[in-house]
DNA sequence: CTATACATGTAACAAGTTACATGATTAA
DNA sequence: TTAATCATGTAACTTGTTACATGTATAG
């Protein structure tokens, strides 16, 4: 279902985009929250349209096909949002590798964590030049993804000082049998507490 | 790929399990990185078997099956971290969600922001309790994992802060035409630029 | 005229989820 | 004795990936 709602919002948001606009965005927009590729999107706007929650209001060269959300369809991501249980759950691979570096010495995880770290740092970098290159305030779809945007500029910031740290850690020997090991993680987090 | 090597972790991290022991261990340390069901687990521990990467080395009551880690499969989780592409890609139905909130209204945005302020707090107070119950020092998968726990506390820990970050933005009226906008990210962070 | 980017689609396969199915042990 | 938990598995379905297939417009 998330990948339907994914091209909803986008469609929704005042643009009217084609299946192949809508992969580009995929590949960098949404690259990091719900990646998909155009021979999944081409079937689902297929069914979204005969759903009706979108449709088809132009018509470009080479076969372009140009699609707008309709009202039935910002009902649809508004009922999404509001009446179904969200599923936390994070699925990442990078995250994954990340319980298994014990496994390598101290000379090969560090440059398994400096790789991370590079590739976060980029992503980083990246998405910080394009938030400087936009103008938030031009609709409210905009101004409302300004909240996402933050979201994965600190992502991508936490990913940095993660690696560094863990870096630091194997660096001074935390990987090696007898090695100092860090302070619990409660010592440097402070007004996070449940308001439960 | 990233199931059997999560399996293939778990089970060279010393103690021998079972399916059903992994099934618990994916409930809880796992959910939130590579999340699978036991329909998913049991069937790939025969294929793990097959191949020579575990073996059964006991049993128990209720036709329960315990299995280690060969050092075949030990080798295979390494050549995995070292040899393989890491798919820096991350998969978030939340973080999905947080590019449509600009269909709802401020009271709509700020109650969603507020269960999902919640359900991290909840998580994060989780992590911290199970942090603190653990001996890091016993082995090298130990030692190594907290590197990877740090990585989950810094991770609810960020979001809760982007909830009440975002909660603040819609109380001062993001959502509303005309109102304001938050400063660029870039002006909190620092320290964090790429090393390239 | 030729390479690249634009543009849409389908097919085969792999991965993941939900539901079904069964039965043993243990604690109250 | 009965409910809960332990324990393993399969089947049907949905979702997601990779590869195949085709053709148009544009820039150099």
């Amino acid at each position: 279902m998330s990948l339907r709602h994914a091209l909803l919002d986008l469609l929704a948001a005042g643009e009217p985009m084609s299946g192949y606009d809508l992969a580009q965005e995929f590949a960098v927009s949404l690259a990091n929250v719900w990646p998909a590729q155009h021979s999944q999107i081409y079937p689902e706007l297929a069914r979204l349209v005969e759903e009706g929650l979108i449709v088809q209001t132009g018509e470009g060269p080479r076969g372009r096909k140009v699609y707008e959300a309709t009202p039935a369809g910002v009902e649809a991501l508004r009922t999404w949002l509001l009446e179904t249980e969200p599923d936390y759950g994070v699925r990442s691979e990078a995250f994954l590798r990340s319980f298994a570096l014990w496994t390598l010495t101290t000379e090969e995880a560090q440059a398994h964590l400096a790789r991370d770290r590079a590739e976060y740092a980029r992503h980083l970098q990246y998405l910080d030049t394009a938030i400087a290159a936009v103008d938030w305030s031009t609709s409210p779809s905009m101004r409302g993804r300004r909240l996402a945007i933050e979201f994965g500029h600190r992502f991508f910031t936490q990913l940095v000082e993660w690696a560094d740290w863990a870096s630091a850690q194997v660096e001074a020997g935390l990987l090696e049998p007898g090695g100092p090991l860090p302070a619990p993680p409660w010592e440097h987090s402070e007004g996070t507490d449940a308001k439960v």
